[in-house]
RNA sequence: GGGCGCGUGGCCUAGUCAGGAUAUGGCACUUGCCUCCUAAGCAAGUGGUCAAGGGUUCGAAUCCCUUCGCGCCCGCCA
């Protein structure tokens, strides 16, 4: 366990036994004590009432009643606070310590936590180019597996992909009908179909008589016919293909793809159906097959939940079902990354699940959605920027800056660096933000490479892995007393939080609380960099200014790694 | 009509779950700092009735209630 949590752990066993002495029933929580009034506080308030006494009276009684040991050097009082002041040259050795031994593994837990987590997330229709508003979701969908496995959890994710309605059905009968005139933006496969799905879409609004060759297609896709289900599992499949290739590029990938259709071809969903046909929620509505949700706080104008249509088959919802079983027998804990149109059909899915007698529910992380100053993006609109245009952009941004800087560098190593701080930028600025608050896409901030940003952060690093390149061989061998300025001290301490800060966001399934860490360990470290030199100290101080360098590199580069950042050893 | 989420200086944002010591950072603006480990940096300054009102509490950005504003949802679509 890290030194934080363990000080935090000895601290309450003390307060608590303290409060057992007198008597006294209040839950113990210790706060972070402000600058320079030591590590921890506990207030002393809530146990004026009881105890007929003035808090600070209180805090002084308490602080002389708890001598300090462990990792804790001295207890005092301040007003109604009991202080705890932890050792600092013991901190520091074994922050420094863990982070020099752990490397790249410093934050992760000393033993694996032995608990499968499956985080699916993005999920898009493979119907074209994937967007700016679209791509919120793999980025934190991607952040948090990364965070998980940081964490100690057994992480796979996935990708389920919806390939068997309407819409999928319409760009296959484009790609199989229909002639486009005009070339793609790309030479890539989603900007390639995406136009035959636009026509198709164009041409059936015109022609409403042609919308029976949809339901036909839809049918003998529902019923397995072999052509039907090969040609569309073909465009799907090129078009998806042509979705990671650009989320690649922002370092995403997922261990495996889920085909909706295969829960229609292994009839798994026709068992769901059965199962759910057989509760006592389950009413009928002109061959149509629903469950009345009512008690089970579905509010709104509709309570009524429909898994059949009328001819008997799935609705998306129910197949989805079939998937989360699916899921359930493969994971301990399900994650899903979804957008918050989707708390309606999960809260659906929820009940069905305890109707079925399912135990398990997933757990759902939901994000708003990001619009553009204009409105809410659109592809049919044209009210939309492509991801492949913002990665573009912020590279060719990032390239400009690195050129004016690094004359020095050669040509590919600038255009490498650019790509690491351009896509950092973008990642970051996504990922920074409480996934329920709404975003509005602005360019001036998505290439924001200063302040609270991903390339703050990588410059961080990279002035790290300076020194630690011009150092030579140094004694490893440090003493941590020699790091004695307030400058070193907090950068020490702000090290010694990173497990506590990934264990905090992995158990609680968020990713900003991480950004906006690396955003203060960066400014920490800059810092100290600023006033406290390292190579030109000498003997001892140099070793442990050398050993805290290297620790707050890979604290830094940790933090970014699991955020799905680059570190860059130079920009 | 109902449900869910959000509202913190000109703009973006942390803190809200587990109420506590002068409300966190950034952008922009003003002013300094590259003969000194990379200035994508550092230092200083201007700027806030934490949407509004009420309540609980010794203490509220944080908990409760009401109101207002914004977003999302309430299909035999996905």
């Amino acid at each position: 366990m890290d030194v934080y949590s363990r000080a935090r752990e000895e601290i309450e066993a003390a307060l608590k036994a303290a409060m057992a002495e007198l008597k006294q029933d209040v839950p113990v929580v210790l706060d972070k004590a402000p600058a320079g009034m030591g590590d921890l506080a506990f207030p002393c308030f809530p146990l004026s009432k009881t105890m007929k006494k003035a808090p600070a009276v209180i805090a002084k009684e308490l602080a002389s009643m708890i001598r300090p040991r462990g990792a804790v050097e001295k207890v005092d009082s301040n007003g109604g606070y009991v202080n705890f002041h932890l050792k600092f040259a013991e901190l520091a050795h074994e922050t420094l310590g863990a982070a020099l031994s752990q490397k790249q593994t410093y934050g992760r837990p000393d033993r694996p936590k032995g608990v499968k987590i499956l985080v699916e997330h993005t999920s898009v229709n493979p119907t074209g180019p994937i967007h700016v508003g679209r791509a919120r979701n793999p980025m934190i969908g991607d952040t948090l597996a990364r965070i998980l496995r940081q964490a100690g959890y057994d992480v796979s994710t996935e990708y389920y992909v919806n390939d068997v309605g309407r819409q999928v059905v319409v760009m296959t009968w484009g790609v199989k009908n229909l002639k486009v005139g005009v070339e793609p933006e790309r030479d890539k496969d989603d900007y390639r179909y995406v136009l035959y799905y636009q026509k198709a879409n164009k041409l059936l609004e015109e022609e409403p008589g042609r919308e029976k060759e949809i339901g036909d297609m839809l049918y003998k896709l529902e019923h397995g016919d072999p052509e039907t289900v090969r040609a569309t599992h073909e465009v799907c499949d090129s078009v998806l293909k042509a979705i990671m290739q650009t989320l690649g590029r922002l370092n995403i990938a997922v261990d495996r793809f889920t085909w909706e259709s295969k829960f229609v071809e292994d009839r798994s969903v026709d068992g769901i159906i059965e199962r759910l046909k057989k509760s006592e929620h389950c009413h009928e509505q002109d061959g149509a097959y629903y469950l009345e949700l009512e008690s089970f706080g579905i509010a709104g104008r509709e309570t009524k939940w429909f898994f059949t249509r009328s001819d008997g088959t799935s609705v998306y919802t129910t197949r989805d079902l079939a998937y989360h079983m699916d899921k359930f027998a493969r994971t301990d804990i399900a994650v899903n990354i979804l957008g918050e149109d989707h708390k309606l059909a999960m809260q659906e899915l929820s009940a069905a699940l305890t109707i079925m007698g399912v135990q398990k529910k997933p757990e759902i992380l939901y994000y708003a959605f990001v619009s553009l100053p204009e409105g809410r993006m659109s592809t049919r609109k044209g009210v939309v920027v492509n991801l492949d245009d913002l990665l573009d952009e912020a590279v060719e941004r990032a390239y400009e800056e690195v050129r004016k800087r690094r004359e020095d560098l050669s040509e590919d190593r600038m255009r490498e660096i650019a790509r690491i701080v351009g896509i950092g930028a973008l990642r970051y600025n996504i990922v920074r933000v409480q996934a329920e608050k709404q975003i509005v896409f602005k360019w001036e901030d998505a290439l924001n490479f200063e302040g609270s940003s991903a390339p703050f952060i990588q410059y961080a690093h990279a002035r790290a892995c300076s020194i630690l390149s011009k150092a030579g061989d140094w004694n490893r061998d440090f003493d941590a007393a020699h790091l004695a300025t307030d400058h070193e001290k907090e950068l020490v301490k702000s090290i010694a939080g990173f497990p506590s800060v990934l264990a905090d966001c992995a158990d609680n399934r968020r990713t900003h609380a991480l950004a906006v860490y690396a955003q203060d360990l960066a400014a920490q470290f800059n810092q100290f960099y600023r006033f406290v030199p390292v190579l030109k100290a000498e003997g001892s101080a140099r070793n442990a200014r050398l050993a805290l360098v290297e620790a707050s590199m890979w604290a830094l580069k940790n933090s970014l790694n699991s955020l799905g950042i680059e570190a860059p050893e130079e920009m």
